[in-house]
DNA sequence: TCGTTTGACCCAAACGATTGACCTGGCGAT
DNA sequence: ATCGCCAGGTCAATCGTTTGGGTCAAACGA
């Protein structure tokens, strides 16, 4: 039953290959992390490159870590693996750490204390990005207590430069744009709970770029309890029962606008026909939902590369800006959104 | 602009612990793994607890990866972040390893090839899950070539013994007696290309379960170019086109349903009234679908633990049996099935 | 009384790579 | 002739743990 099992032919070392290159390990090293001080002759570099291959040599890089105490890894720590959106920032991340030799670790946020920032740096971890959307300030403190690299990733830190995000109010201007171009005057709002949108940039921006079409009084708002659809769900039925008057809803996140779709579905309201949704963020989901919702597209992909980028610059030693992404972001039109048509009750 | 940046105190080491507890550092690490062959003064243990509590000393996993050759880290490669199937799998994989002290690296499948595979052994990876379902044979083969354990995740492996599936035969069953009950008599297959689904399970378990109450003919089956909703929304179209007397469809994976509900839509044709779907894979997002979808909820989370499991008996060196999930599939009654109402047309 | 067994520890060699500090032989300049 | 220098290497210490082999005294059996 069991099979014989090979005695699973350990991998080469340096050493190996240094023997049959006949030069000494220090060699091989240099050569292979192109050392500066190093020159080597022509002849020589061909030999080991060859025992390389032949070989078929890989540094272990546990014991370059070792040596180096650089991991060459990062963790990414988020709430929950089920959020489309944080998937898109984590794949942005990952493309770019992979590109750069860096390895990912994932982890969800659970009853994860500090004790784990200390478990991923045993490991070796060489910093965190910390997808903190949805986590109270102390949490987000207490987590970026030890002396591990940390970024926040899209959320800002009031006391810290040690955050990325894309331009929530930019993103929120264009949704209410939209929505005020369509002809609505009467609209509400349906956002995360404080720690999300800490620095209420998404409602601000929107109530901004509304403000004077709908005669500068501020939008009603409901906050929900979290960011899953369930939470979007429970709050959309309380604003849309609080708010009779709304003829369209901004969602601050897509599984917002996704609980909202539902509460309207449930509540027997028409969308678009009786009440228009936008939402932030846009992610394929958002195109196979009945209907197709209408979304502001933040660049969350490019997020994940930037916040990646500004980690290694401060695991080199550097004190890089905060980032904010420029890139702008840009509505798509579906079908949850249109002209107000006729009154709700 | 740049701050102090503190020095880093460098952490604890162990030898710092025994000298502060007197002792010799290989007793510090016996200690702490509590090595079977050891006695301990309850005096000195209680010393060197101390000692430990005091500094703060954490085990350097680097260190003791490169002297042990385990790196207590698994890696999940997966085709895509996206897919919230995956990450249900991802996730029971995640919390299962993280409750033994394994940390899990993601990677997307993406233009990897089997050179990724060595560098996650050069990282010091134990193993490697593979959530394989839409890989080619072929590509499945190169991965599992290196001398890594690698077991393929929600797929089975024709020559192999290293694979763990839930199981989609009494899936299948289940989703054709829902809808055998709720009297359809002519229905459709959507499924992913033959690569996914290899061992046809998910399509005979539903047709076998059909097969003596309508007349043993086998059902129209439509096969969609990959796994994503936009797959599904093809095939789906092709499928109502192709088949117009059918009333019901069963999708064998929950984004080709999402695909499906759209092609419906699109055409015109109302769910539940003119057409059931029921789908494999219950996710949060199937709640929110127009209408909701009934879905057969299998065990990933519980598959992504086990799948775990299996492949720590393989890093133990034993040569554990094939994982298939025994905890039976449940289905889950939503709005996206009724009795066949009108014929369509 | 003299082994022999234990209990409680210590020594030092790995693990595989990195890196600052040497060598060495030849060549051009003084 | 001598010196310095440079290209092209080598040596050996080190990163922090683990682990096979001791040591050494006290306890024990005969």
């Amino acid at each position: 039953m069991a099979e014989p099992k090979p005695p699973a032919a350990k991998r080469p070392t340096m050493k190996q290959v240094a023997a049959r290159a006949g030069v000494d390990v220090s060699l091989v090293s240099r050569l292979l992390n192109d050392d500066p001080r190093l020159s080597i002759a022509p002849d020589t570099r061909r030999r080991v490159m060859d025992a390389v291959r032949e070989l078929g040599y890989r540094r272990n890089l546990t014991a370059r870590s070792l040596r180096t105490s650089r991991g060459l890894m990062v963790a990414f720590l988020l709430p929950e693996f089920t959020n489309p959106v944080y998937s898109r920032i984590v794949a942005g991340a990952h493309r770019r750490a992979a590109s750069l030799g860096y390895a990912v670790m994932l982890s969800e946020l659970d009853d994860t204390d500090a004790e784990d920032m200390r478990g991923h740096q045993a490991r070796g971890v060489d910093g965190v990005l910390l997808a903190a959307g949805n986590l109270e300030d102390a949490r987000i403190a207490e987590l970026c207590g030890g002396d591990l690299p940390v970024i926040a990733v899209n959320r800002q830190i009031p006391g810290s430069r040690r955050w990325a995000v894309v331009d929530y109010g930019l993103g929120g201007r264009l949704a209410a744009e939209h929505l005020r171009e369509l002809g609505h005057r009467r609209v509400g709002v349906l956002t995360g709970p404080g720690r999300f949108d800490s620095d209420g940039s998404r409602v601000r921006g929107f109530a901004d770029a509304l403000g004077d079409a709908v005669g500068g009084e501020d939008p009603p708002v409901v906050v929900a309890d979290g960011l899953t659809p369930d939470d979007g769900l429970r709050a959309g039925a309380e604003l849309l029962a609080r708010h009779p008057e709304v003829t369209a809803v901004f969602a601050t996140t897509l599984m917002l606008g996704v609980g909202l779709l539902r509460a309207a579905s449930e509540a027997g309201i028409a969308v678009p026909g009786e009440l228009s949704i936008v939402s932030l963020h846009d992610v394929d989901l958002a195109r196979f939902m009945s209907p197709p919702l209408t979304t502001v597209a933040m660049p969350m992909v490019e997020l994940g590369a930037a916040a990646f980028d500004q980690l290694l610059a401060v695991i080199d030693g550097q004190d890089p800006e905060p980032t904010v992404m420029t890139q702008p972001p840009v509505l798509v039109r579906r079908a949850s959104t249109a002209p107000p048509r006729k009154e709700r009750r």
